[in-house]
DNA sequence: AAATTCTCCTGAAGGC
DNA sequence: TGCCTTCAGGAGAATT
């Protein structure tokens, strides 16, 4: 689960913990993740440097360090935290800082990436086609509104894009359709200007209130010191399927959008 | 069973 | 109708 609130957490727990100390020595334990890990440049490049910034870009983390960054998705098992321990099974990546302590990337089912840029990150491939923050003033209801025009698409699939906007994958998505009433397999083209407002609004409302909880944890999640994120306690739709609305009591109702669950309220998220 | 997102492939739909 | 382009959606990538 790590959605833009999980990652939003572990960016700002282990920024205290980065910033402004000295990798001393990086150790990889796997050959690749998603792509192949370039061990020797990620070495060569950071070991002795500094780590000046921890950034945020939808679900990547960027360490700025010496003349480039190191980029990590945690795609969809990955953890980032300080180990205290021995090293664990699917423990592929642990970093020595000056200080002793050890930061280690952990992911069993490796579709997460570890990767080095070379100077600015943002225009890298993977960075440069990015849509607008979800929580930032570029996502608005022009934005989303331009983006549905002429899309037979579903919304949630729509909303889930991250050329649309980042950070919007499968349990958020549910939920702010929930919150704004939108039928997640409506037709994008079919919103009207006033329902793209609402989903705009739900889309931030649901990711702060996520972020403020520590994130979501279903199952592997945890926060980069260990403990879980308490947001599932707030799901009203995601994981429901069956259970009643809190609004209506209506059950809850699942659908498959493309290869995803789509989980709604038939009453409050009507269609058309 | 499945939280992520890339690339590749196929078939449908739209424009002219 | 037919050709061409774009769009939509599915598979596959790794693993507990």
């Amino acid at each position: 689960m790590p959605e833009l609130p999980e990652v939003e957490t572990i960016r700002a727990g282990l920024a205290p913990v980065l910033i402004g100390n000295r990798i001393q020595h990086l150790a990889i334990h796997a050959p690749k993740l998603r792509w192949p890990i370039p061990v020797a440049q990620l070495q060569q490049e950071t070991c002795n440097q500094i780590i000046h910034t921890l950034e945020r870009r939808g679900k990547y983390l960027l360490w700025g360090c010496g003349s480039g960054h190191i980029l990590i998705h945690l795609g969809m098992s990955g953890r980032l935290f300080v180990q205290q321990g021995a090293r664990a099974a699917h423990d592929h990546a642990i970093w020595t800082l000056e200080n002793g302590v050890r930061i280690c990337l952990h992911d069993p089912r490796r579709f997460g990436a570890l990767l080095w840029i070379d100077g600015a990150w943002q225009n890298h491939p993977l960075l440069a086609g990015l849509g607008p923050e979800p929580l930032g003033e570029r996502f608005d209801a022009d934005h989303l509104h331009a983006h549905c025009r002429g899309r037979r698409v579903a919304i949630k699939t729509l909303i889930m894009n991250p050329r649309v906007v980042v950070g919007v994958g499968n349990i958020y998505a549910a939920e702010a359709l929930f919150l704004a009433g939108v039928h997640p397999a409506r037709a994008a083209q079919t919103l009207s200007r006033d329902d793209g407002a609402r989903l705009v609004r739900a889309i931030r409302q649901v990711l702060q209130a996520a972020i403020v909880q520590g994130g979501t944890t279903l199952r592997d999640y945890r926060q980069s010191d260990g403990t879980p994120g308490y947001f599932a306690l707030h799901l009203n739709v995601y994981g429901r399927s069956g259970e009643p609305c809190r609004v209506c009591a209506t059950p809850i109702a699942l659908l498959r959008l493309g290869q995803r669950s789509a989980f709604f309220c038939p009453r409050c998220q009507a269609e058309g």
